[in-house]
DNA sequence: CTGTTAGCGCCTTCAC
DNA sequence: GTGAAGGCGCTAACAG
């Protein structure tokens, strides 16, 4: 026999089997155009018996789309950044592509070597939430690389790609704006990672809107971005609590920052909102469920990891459809709106709990 | 000028520009193996300058790993399989492979279409966790297709895949034991979804214990498994503890049930573990954090992914060296044991909260 | 409607 | 140490 009958049977063995040529398959298995009825049965018998499946690797050679996408993100256990991706791969599958998913754990390094292997296999395009958004190396690759790229949740300031991010500006402003007017006079914002574009935003809006708020009602903003874990969390609101002029109300800049200063304030017995109030960016599973309930400043994820793909496939069938010639259309940036959740933990007390 | 300058540099254009033939670019990027200093140092520089990357689609096509893996989930948002999926995408890129996700939403008509995807990109190997374990359509595709695929945290019973599986059964006996042990006597197990393998083996698990239970300690088996959401919970739980008998403990079978099942009692204003104790399997970030503290049956989620991926690419390195024949050895079948974490929920009282 | 043919980019004998 | 040539599986001209 001429071919091992272990690896995958090739278009030019349904030809053969069928006794037509390749063009012919060819055409059957894209479509069926221009095949007659009778050829086109029989060649679908044969594929059918064969198990015969294209070979994307082939089709990838000659030119046509990979139907792949990458993604490149921080991490995949983050809730936040697995249903970014989730969405994504509802889009990709919608496009009949397939999503690749790459994580960097917010070290640049990787994440280039990561870039490089999506681009040895030819994705089609490139969702990325990048570890550095200043990097110029990062903006230089994707601008050299011609392959169409979108970042979520994190801008590439230095280059031209398209971007959906949320207004962590605008979110941490008006969260902040709540508190003062909770009535709260000594804020802290607590939290970490200040490198994060993220981060970096929504601590100039509570900046921001402590500037107003010192004019506006005397209040006072304190800032400890010194919390990485557990242990430095605790540590933190331990000493500013237990100091002479303790702050009345926390705002936290993550989620993870929020749960960690509600444990350590659960831990040191120190009352929720009575004695501190308590208000974080970003939502999480159990925040409604917590004694106080937890208030939050709520973005859409599920929407940045969709939008972020729709954008990418709709460049795709841009450069598809319309000539080589990109079109020079300057490159979409989506911002989305937060959404304040009032619970407890802020000293509102909506419904009936 | 001959070719498009936005399409990425080909093999041909470094040696061209470089002087020298095809071949020796090809053993530079594989090692520079037989190619004097001087041309190496010349080919690299006209790589560097062009950034040349290798087209994988080539590599494939010439019978080489596609380097990629594809692994298909019920779903990339939910954490169990978000975490297995990271663990799995570590061990990927330990191997320099990629990791291709895919979502089913337990759905085996998807499931199909999505391995039918991924063999047409001729992953070389999969990750299965599947949506019907007992599903003869799925084991005869698996074993059709002569691709290395390991099954985690399901079986494919009709198959011969190796799997890495959690000790389901045992998990939910010993967590029955537990409650059985702090004389609860009205024992409720509370779930749905009872087609999923996983819940089936923990109510065996349930059942068994109860079984016994009954002689020894005069204990009553209640079955509920008619939760889907947090309607159907309330209901559930309102129904069960609104009657003339009781329970005066709930066992429940799944995160997301453990934490409506609370959520409940919560509302109803239920004393826990007071009035109702509550036991469930599958930990959960805040498990901790709520008050009560809740007990649970903790399962090696990180060892699920990394495991199944490990075995992957053992198999994977076996078909490369040893000759084609495939030694017959048959699949491994690894099961991982729960661990019983004790906190208030169930009664315990360990530590000082 | 259908078949023949020429590559896509790479690796791999095989010569030099 | 180096190069030329063939072919992996597929599609897209071109013939017929």
């Amino acid at each position: 026999m001429k071919r091992a009958n272990d690896s995958p049977p090739t278009l030019a063995d349904v030809a053969h089997k069928a006794g037509v040529g390749t063009t012919t398959v060819s055409r059957v298995i894209n479509g069926g155009e221009r095949v007659s009825q009778k050829t086109l049965d029989r060649v679908q018998a044969v594929i059918a018996q064969l198990g015969y499946m294209p070979n994307q690797a082939a089709r990838i050679l000659k030119g046509e789309r990979a139907k792949t996408i990458g993604m490149v993100i921080p991490s995949i256990a983050d809730s936040f950044f697995s249903s970014c991706a989730e969405a994504a791969q509802e889009i990709a599958r919608s496009h009949d592509s397939l999503l690749i998913v790459t994580v960097t754990n917010n070290d640049p390094h990787i994440e280039l070597e990561n870039l490089n292997v999506l681009m040895r296999h030819r994705t089609d395009g490139l969702l990325i939430a990048p570890a550095n958004y200043q990097s110029e190396t990062l903006a230089a690759f994707l601008g050299r690389s011609h392959v169409p790229a979108v970042s979520f949740d994190r801008p590439v300031e230095k280059g031209t790609i398209a971007s959906v991010l949320t207004d962590n500006y605008r979110g941490a402003l008006e969260a902040t704006h709540h508190l003062v007017e909770h009535g709260y006079k000594r804020i802290l914002c607590l939290g970490g990672e200040t490198t994060l574009y993220t981060i970096r935003e929504r601590l100039r809006g509570f900046r921001e809107a402590m500037q107003q708020a010192k004019q506006t009602h005397g209040a006072t903003a304190l800032i400890d971005m010194s919390v990485k874990d557990y242990r430095s969390a605790e540590y933190a609101v331990q000493s500013h609590l237990s100091g002479p002029t303790p702050p009345d109300a926390i705002f936290t800049v993550k989620n993870s920052t929020t749960i960690f200063a509600f444990e350590s304030l659960q831990k040191l017995r120190i009352s929720v909102p009575k004695t501190v109030a308590l208000l974080g960016f970003d939502d999480f599973e159990l925040a409604s469920t917590l004694r106080p309930s937890i208030s939050v400043v709520q973005q859409p994820i599920e929407d940045l990891g969709r939008i972020a793909a729709e954008l990418l496939f709709a460049q795709l069938l841009m450069t598809e459809k319309g000539r080589p010639a990109p079109s020079r259309k300057r490159p979409e940036h989506v911002k989305l709106e937060t959404r304040l959740v009032l619970r407890n933990s802020c000293g509102c007390t909506p419904g009936t709990a």
